[in-house]
DNA sequence: ATGTTC
């Protein structure tokens, strides 16, 4: 299948679609959320291909659709939200991810960029010595399988019962922490072996903890009420379930293409296996990936525990505790009750590289943010910038109530190392004043800024279009990646 | 993303 630039229809300033009748197996129509710039971007890969192919799952609703960091991923683009009718539409594994609740949580502090400049580098060592990183790279906390089922069960909660988080962090966490739906009798046992001793590791890609400051302020009545003001220092923290959540996915998109025949589902590309929601293989896949939803927020708030030691390391015992401003996530698919054509139905809302931006009057959200919608936490390629959004009233009429993810891959892993020089890229980011702490060089050729769209373009059009509105842009000056 | 390949 070829998609040109005569396919696609500009519907408003920042929103295209690619009508039903572009092919007959589409069920709805095809919509791209981007700038003219982004899109001719976006054509460069097959997520087009992939956003017109979601338009023909069962029980799609309203439309498919991309964000303006989407690239193509394993079936599903990445930076998709797909909406199935509850409770008979599709659920596909594809459409969440390999890495289950792969997401994003910021802590506060009360000091000033300018109290800590001194102390970047010794920070950032200190931040590498207390976070385990890299590819399957393990922690401290070795569980027993009675423990993990509790992880699997209580997510965050398990950490703090433990004394590895804090209880004040759990009403700051999308869905606190926890969903209710998980059950851990439907992980493999191969699943929580490799589970057992990855809490409190960030892994390798893309993940990584950061310590960034508030370069600016877009606007302070929202950034006050998150506790956020210029100068200040911040800590961002990107990582997921870990092998865990992998072979969770692994374990499903199995099981559920071997049980399509039985429910007489045909889709475009086999990476798009899907049951539907109230099917068996439905309910165990859902009940699975609550687990390792809930792995993922245990582990970012163990990681946490771990930063606030380094925390106290580096600045003393008497420093002000990081808080916890937002934690959501980022690959993971949610029941929610969304208005299409006008009418209140409730839909298994998929989305895979994209965060829920519900605006004001949420009730989910914690009090001091109700008034001005969810946090919507965008963290850019190393070196860049990163950006806090708040969720509005447009984006649960145009997108399910989400929003992009990131800046979003334009080079492929194998492309970026070939055109990267590693060492070199990381003299470049301390002349900035940026301190990187990687376990190989190799991380950091795949993960260099050039690999990436430029995230403020991509934040520019979401902003532009209404579904999130701009709140303040960080800084990095501290990375720690696996 | 991931003990980098069902």
């Amino acid at each position: 299948m070829i998609i040109s630039k005569s396919d696609i229809t500009r519907i408003e300033a920042y929103l295209w679609e690619i009508p039903k009748s572009f092919s007959p197996k589409m069920r709805v129509p095809a919509r791209i959320l981007a700038s003219e710039t982004l899109l001719d971007n976006i054509m460069e890969d097959r997520s087009l291909v992939q956003l017109v192919n979601v338009a023909s799952l069962p029980g799609i609703q309203g439309a498919s659709l991309v964000m303006p960091d989407v690239h193509e991923g394993y079936g599903f683009p990445i930076g998709g939200v797909a909406a199935t009718v509850y409770p008979e539409g599709a659920i596909s594994p594809g459409g969440i991810g390999y890495d289950i609740n792969c997401g994003v949580r910021l802590l506060t502090s009360q000091q000033k960029i300018t109290d800590i400049r001194d102390r970047l580098e010794s920070l950032s060592k200190e931040l590498y010595a207390q976070i385990p990183s890299g590819m399957g790279k393990g922690g401290q906390i070795k569980l027993s399988l009675q423990e993990i089922d509790e992880v699997l069960h209580n997510g965050a909660e398990w950490a703090v019962q433990k004394g590895y988080g804090v209880n004040d962090d759990l009403a700051f966490m999308e869905s606190n922490g926890r969903l209710h739906n998980a059950d851990a009798s439907m992980v493999s046992e191969m699943a929580k072996k490799r589970g057992a001793d990855q809490l409190g590791t960030i892994g390798s890609g893309n993940h990584f903890v950061e310590v960034d400051y508030v370069e600016e302020v877009f606007d302070e009545t929202i950034a006050k009420s998150y506790g956020l003001s210029k100068n200040q220092v911040v800590v961002l923290i990107h990582t997921g379930s870990r092998g865990l959540g992998h072979q969770v996915a692994t374990d499903y998109i199995r099981q559920i293409m071997a049980a399509m025949p039985t429910y007489d589902i045909e889709v475009p590309d086999r990476e798009l296996a899907c049951v539907p929601f109230n099917s068996q293989e439905g309910q165990n896949y859902f009940k699975a990936m609550g687990a390792a939803a809930n792995y993922a927020w245990c582990n970012r708030e163990i990681i946490s525990w771990e930063v606030r030691r380094a925390w106290k390391n580096i600045f003393g015992p008497t420093i002000e505790p990081l808080k916890l401003m937002y934690d959501v996530a980022h690959n993971i698919a949610k029941i929610e009750e969304h208005s299409i054509e006008g009418k209140r139905i409730k839909v298994i809302v998929h989305r895979k590289g994209a965060t829920r931006a519900f605006g004001p009057g949420f009730g989910e959200l914690p009090e001091k943010y109700r008034n001005v919608g969810q946090p919507v936490i965008i963290p850019g390629s190393m070196g860049t910038c990163s950006y806090v959004l708040a969720g509005t009233d447009k984006s649960m009429q145009l997108t399910f109530g989400s929003c992009c993810h990131g800046a979003g891959r334009r080079l492929s892993r194998t492309a970026a190392k070939k055109q990267v020089n590693a060492p070199v890229l990381k003299e470049q980011l301390k002349e900035k004043g940026i301190f990187v702490e990687a376990g190989s060089f190799k991380g950091i050729a795949e993960e260099a800024p050039i690999a990436y769209k430029d995230v403020n373009r991509v934040v520019e059009t979401v902003s532009d279009s209404g579904i999130a509105k701009k709140v303040v842009k960080l800084r990095p000056v501290a990375v720690v990646k696996g």
